[in-house]
DNA sequence: CAACTTGTTGCGAACAGTTCTCATTTGCAT
DNA sequence: ATGCAAATGAGAACTGTTCGCAACAAGTTG
């Protein structure tokens, strides 16, 4: 599953541009980051390096409604779902067994197994309600 | 918010074609069904007839996991959930107070406003089970 | 430290899904 | 029937992402 692995600057630069981004942030947004911070990284290398993160639970990743995947660095490890502000993107991390627990009772209910679940939130945080 | 619409036997046809679908389909899909079917329609129609009716709340929309956007005649009217099989893509409408409750909750708390949320589970249904 | 092996990179081309452009058609109120 | 704006269809254009491949470099080996 996690095959060998080298460690180059690149992995590295991706790695500290996703944490120091706020919140969720696209590929191309990421690699725009870093090539105006003078690195000369490819596009290609962030796509790749995101998804090994991601693959490597070290990133959360979401679908946008516009359809673009979206990274995080993750704090808290393991399963967890997301409440997102749809103005700046800050992300809070949430834990929900209410949810986990409907949801496997439901799936059982209606005999479907190995469940997995879509959770996210997205909403307006308190700053961004004063601004609009 | 809703414009002046007319009725054209395109959009009639892919009303139908969501209809008779099973589960939630893309557009790419639909539309080949449909020339298929001797149907002469635009790909571009089968998009924008899609959106349409998703806008009118007459289907339901989500994103699969590739980054498609699917489609699905919906029945139950207003807000809802789903339970979708992995294999035969068959899906099951769902009500959930406890998730509607905990969104709501969760988003005062962390005094975010204008709260949506997407909650859907993918799971195995018993007939697709037994074949794998 | 040099040679080597093999994962990794960057580039541009290729792709998939979707939207846009625009000339033409068509619904429907008059 | 007539007129006008909405709707259509075909293909071009866009967007986000992946692929192919030659050059490169990390980490091991001798």
């Amino acid at each position: 599953m996690t095959r060998p692995q080298r460690n180059t600057w690149q992995r590295e630069a991706v790695r500290a541009a996703l944490a120091e981004a706020h919140g969720f942030v696209g590929a191309q947004r990421l690699h725009e980051t870093l090539r105006a911070q003078g690195s000369t990284i490819g596009l290609a290398t962030v796509y790749r390096s995101l998804a090994a993160l991601a693959e490597a639970g070290e990133a959360d990743s979401l679908q946008s409604p516009e359809g673009e995947n979206l990274f995080r660095s993750c704090a808290t490890r393991g399963h967890h779902h997301h409440l997102i502000c749809r103005g700046c993107g800050d992300t809070r991390e949430l834990e929900a067994r209410v949810v986990e627990d409907w949801a496997a009772r439901v799936g059982a209910e209606h005999g479907f197994s190995e469940i997995e679940h879509v959770v996210d939130l997205f909403g307006l945080c308190a700053r961004c309600r004063e601004v609009a």
